[in-house]
RNA sequence: GUCGGAGUGGCGGAAUGGUAGACGCGCAGCGUUCAGAACGCUGUGUUCGUAAGGACUUGGAGGUUCGAGUCCUCUCUCCGACACCA
């Protein structure tokens, strides 16, 4: 190879060619296929970014390359693939990054939309640029808020008051999933809790349906486990206490009713409502009455618990506060007289805020102890040894057992026991078999500015009434003083101050009912409704009529492959599963789950640490894509590792695949001569080895594609560019061919080439080369041969001779290194793996 | 604590129970060059040996098997998710 005389046309500049298919691409509308008419719709969904920052970081173009791949590799199967791209830049992440800039979100919006989308298009995926949705864009956001005006006509939107999560530096309530270790998923502050009215969506009813359908779902199974796992499905009893001398009850969810029995105390959450009743009800009763030193104690006691936040709650974990309430309750099944308690390891927000105490639940005998309530223990082993240190309370039994002093119930195990025992109290109305869920109602509300305005206007005498349809959007109103103000009051309807309720000429309104004066909601919704549903709107850009047209909804959903992090597991994946169901029942689709396959990629990390702003470590890809081009960069973080396990980014790495790609560059012009020659010849192709090779390279980057092995199928490109450059004559078929395969990661040099050796444009309108099942067998076979299953010499036979065990074993008893093992030895076996190793069993000693 | 995932050369990583370390990075030597860059060729797990050739080697300890990185039991370490969920 003579490099000198190679002109400087010649040389590969993946800056000249890479803008300019980039354009052609785009003019020829390779990828944009007809959302009517085509007959094999694959859609090709990956999760689109939320601007919080200057551009995309290295990352971002990791999933989005990964994802782009599948989608090219199945436009090559004969797919019409459909792969759109757009903004999730509404929300408290954009808003908080034009804080930090100092620009007007709006402002900032237009920015960041510009980078992003330059970056989007530089690193060359097929994405479908007629077709983008900005959750932002008032055109967008009207359906965003349509759909809340569905939830609400069905009766799954409502507004309630509850100790919600606040975070006190962004200023806004935050949904349960946005809460990760009691600090807010964004700026990571720790959350307090708030009683506030808010808006709610009513996903809990959705949760048996939503855990149901996860089995049938070819989703990542870590996922399906993050679901399952928030969901939270407990089955148990619920179990009504009466309250002595009194006429109150108190409902108890337990998931172990075969220790009702042992059942010593009641425990209360600090804010389960029964506790005011209870104080108004028993101050005056006299010799009934609570003592005023217990109640003040309870006061106390519950202040203090609302003002704790979630951080000290967990903080004090091992160590359980509580307070005596005063009053006795009675356990239905033995009448036994039970202390009621106040502690806040009870929370209100899972069964019913109230639990019984027994000797079988470690956090109950921690509690117990420190307050010296009695226990009792009534499950046991059938281990002596075991059986007397749980007796004598050295160890907490919380296994299932065999039950004993429960009276009738004694003798039975555990299984047996919870069955009869809940059997007992629905017989007796004591209550019966309860199912409770980790999984809250959906909070909506955001006190911010950056979002969709919820569309609800509140009317003194008619109450909360949706905006109409035909009015909407209702328009985020252009306010000078866009940053988050807190709440500072929550008396009535209105829900404090968001900053859109110093827009006066927004806040008031005519009530769409009786047309009488009235006020707008302040709050705008959540990001995750807006990233909840916009996959059905990508289909229908260009129709502004309606959220999304029904035919192309039919005929493109649910999406076929959806590709991103894993982080989104229990936030924006269920919240899509919610909102598909809903549609569903209301009649507006025909599914109702919206991704039918779901990939999880896997992190990218740099140099061994997580990239995150704070560690000034991020990567932004710009200057990766300037110095060697986007093929470079794609083929290279497809190569760094297994794209569901993610990988490793070092600089160094990148070179040499760069050096790859100019090989390859430079192979094809080198040979584009010979080529000529022998496309003139009988044969298409060059040898018989080339051939097998070819099929056997073709087969295994097919495999690898389907299976998302990235970085072996591009090892084995590797592979077969060093055997294609170690040939004297290349022939046309066996450069198509690699074009084709390698066509995916790096589009564009593929295209440049495929141009060269006089391809019709494009080569990403191809199918995927075929390969030939009888030209995957080699002519020549490497047997191994073992002695005891260690390796000592090898022998290549034909493929004829590797058939017949005789043939093998008398050529392997001729190798001098196995005669040295055989040597006066007596061999007890023989065992041979066709085409593969022959190992001689001998006695060793 | 519960549930996942992973431990293989200097590094990223390959290996349907059948030749461990493919492919790449890095490194070394050679070639090319006035020189460097770039490029090309060769070598490169550890260890003993001039070599031929041995021995050892997939976190650790056992086991199954003709044969184990892969299967089983126990154990250690790291990473991730959830977590006072009754």
């Amino acid at each position: 190879m003579d490099n000198k005389k190679m002109s400087s046309k010649q040389k590969y500049n993946p800056n000249e060619i890479e803008p300019k298919w980039q354009k052609i691409w785009d003019e020829a509308k390779v990828y944009s296929p007809n959302l009517d008419t085509a007959k094999k719709p694959f859609y090709n969904l990956m999760m689109f970014p939320y601007p919080s920052a200057e551009g995309m970081h290295v990352g971002n173009m990791y999933a989005f390359t990964g994802a782009d791949v599948y989608g090219r590799f199945m436009r090559m199967q004969g797919n019409d693939v459909f792969e759109p791209m757009g903004l999730d830049g509404f929300g408290i992440h954009s808003e908080n990054y034009a804080i930090k800039v100092g620009r007007h979100p709006k402002e900032q919006a237009k920015i960041s939309e510009k980078n992003f989308y330059r970056q989007l298009r530089a690193i060359g995926n097929g994405f479908d640029w007629s077709r983008k949705v900005e959750t932002y864009d008032p055109k967008y956001y009207k359906w965003t808020q349509w759909l809340f005006i569905q939830l609400f006509k069905a009766g799954l939107a409502y507004r309630r008051k509850a100790a919600v999560n606040f975070c006190p530096k962004d200023l806004t309530v935050l949904a349960d999933e946005q809460v990760i270790d009691g600090k807010c998923e964004r700026c990571e502050t720790e959350v307090i809790k708030k009683e506030l009215e808010q808006w709610f969506f009513r996903i809990t009813k959705y949760a048996d349906r939503l855990l149901n359908n996860i089995e049938k779902l070819d989703w990542s199974e870590k996922v399906k486990i993050a679901q399952r796992q928030w969901i939270g499905r407990s089955e148990g009893a619920q179990i009504e206490f009466k309250v002595q001398s009194s006429k109150f009850k108190v409902q108890v969810f337990t998931t172990r009713p075969d220790t009702l029995y042992g059942a010593t105390f009641l425990v209360l959450s600090p804010e389960h409502p029964i506790i005011n009743v209870i104080l108004n009800s028993f101050q005056n009763l006299g010799s009934n009455g609570i003592p005023k030193q217990v109640r003040d104690d309870i006061l106390e006691y519950v202040e203090n618990a609302k003002n704790k936040n979630e951080q000290e709650r967990m903080a004090e974990g091992k160590e359980k506060t509580g307070v005596f309430s005063g009053i006795y309750a009675i356990n239905p099944l033995n009448q036994e007289k039970v202390p009621v308690w106040i502690a806040d390891y009870a929370l209100m927000g899972y069964g019913t805020g109230a639990l019984f105490g027994d000797a079988h639940d470690e956090r109950d005998v921690k509690f117990a102890k420190k307050y010296k309530i009695p226990l009792k223990v009534t499950v046991i082993t059938g281990d002596k040894e075991k059986d007397e240190r749980i007796k004598n309370f050295e160890e907490c039994f919380t296994g299932y057992g065999i039950l004993i002093d429960s009276g009738e119930f004694s003798g039975l195990t555990s299984e047996d026991a919870k069955k009869k025992i809940t059997a007992w109290l629905k017989d007796h109305n004591y209550g019966g078999t309860e199912i409770t869920y980790h999984l809250r109602d959906w909070l909506i509300s955001r006190q911010r500015y950056w979002g969709p305005p919820i569309p609800m206007i509140f009317c003194k005498k008619c109450n909360w009434q949706p905006v109409p349809e035909k009015d909407l959007p209702v328009l985020l109103p252009d306010v000078e003083d866009w940053k988050p103000k807190g709440i500072h009051s929550t008396s009535s309807g209105q829900a404090g101050k968001s900053p859109l309720a110093s827009a006066e000429s927004f806040v008031n309104t005519a009530c769409p009912n009786c047309q009488g004066a009235a006020k707008r909601e302040t709050d705008v919704s959540d990001t995750f409704l807006d990233s909840a549903w916009y996959f059905l709107r990508y289909v229908s850009t260009d129709i502004e009529s309606v959220a999304f047209d029904i035919e192309r909804v039919k005929k493109w959903l649910p999406v076929t492959m959806y590709i991103g992090g894993a982080e989104h597991s229990v936030l924006h994946l269920l919240y899509s599963r919610f909102i598909t169901m809903v549609l569903k029942d209301l009649g507006l689709i025909e599914f109702e789950e919206p991704f039918s396959r779901f990939y999880a990629h896997g992190l990218l990390v740099k140099e061994g640490a997580k990239m995150s702003k704070s560690k000034g470590n991020v990567v932004i890809p710009d200057e990766y894509i300037s110095k060697y081009g986007a093929d470079t960069l794609r083929m290279y973080l497809m190569f760094l590792g297994p794209f569901n396990q993610g990988g490793d980014f070092y600089d160094t790495g990148i070179e040499g695949m760069f050096r790859f790609l100019k090989r390859v560059w430079t192979l094809v012009h080198d040979k584009k001569d010979s080529m000529k020659t022998r496309n003139d010849s009988s044969s298409l192709l060059g040898s018989n080895e080339a051939y097998v090779f070819m099929n056997k390279t073709i087969k295994r980057v097919k495999d690898d594609m389907e299976n998302l092995r990235y970085n072996t199928a591009i090892a084995a490109l590797m592979e077969y560019y060093n055997f294609l450059s170690k040939q004297e004559y290349i022939a046309i078929e066996e450069f198509r061919n690699l074009l084709k395969l390698l066509s995916p990661f790096a589009p564009h040099i593929v295209e440049e080439l495929w141009e060269y050796i006089g391809g019709k444009f494009s080569i990403h309108q191809e199918l995927f080369p075929k390969f030939n099942q009888n030209a995957l067998k080699s002519f020549h076979r490497t047997i191994a041969i073992q002695i005891n299953g260690k390796l000592r010499d090898t022998v290549i036979v034909t493929d004829q001779a590797s058939k017949n065990k005789n043939t093998i074993e008398q050529l392997a008893r001729k190798s001098d290194k196995v005669i040295k093992y055989l040597e006066g030895k007596t061999i007890n076996k023989v065992v041979y793996v066709e085409g593969k190793i022959i190992n001689f069993v001998i006695d060793d000693r």
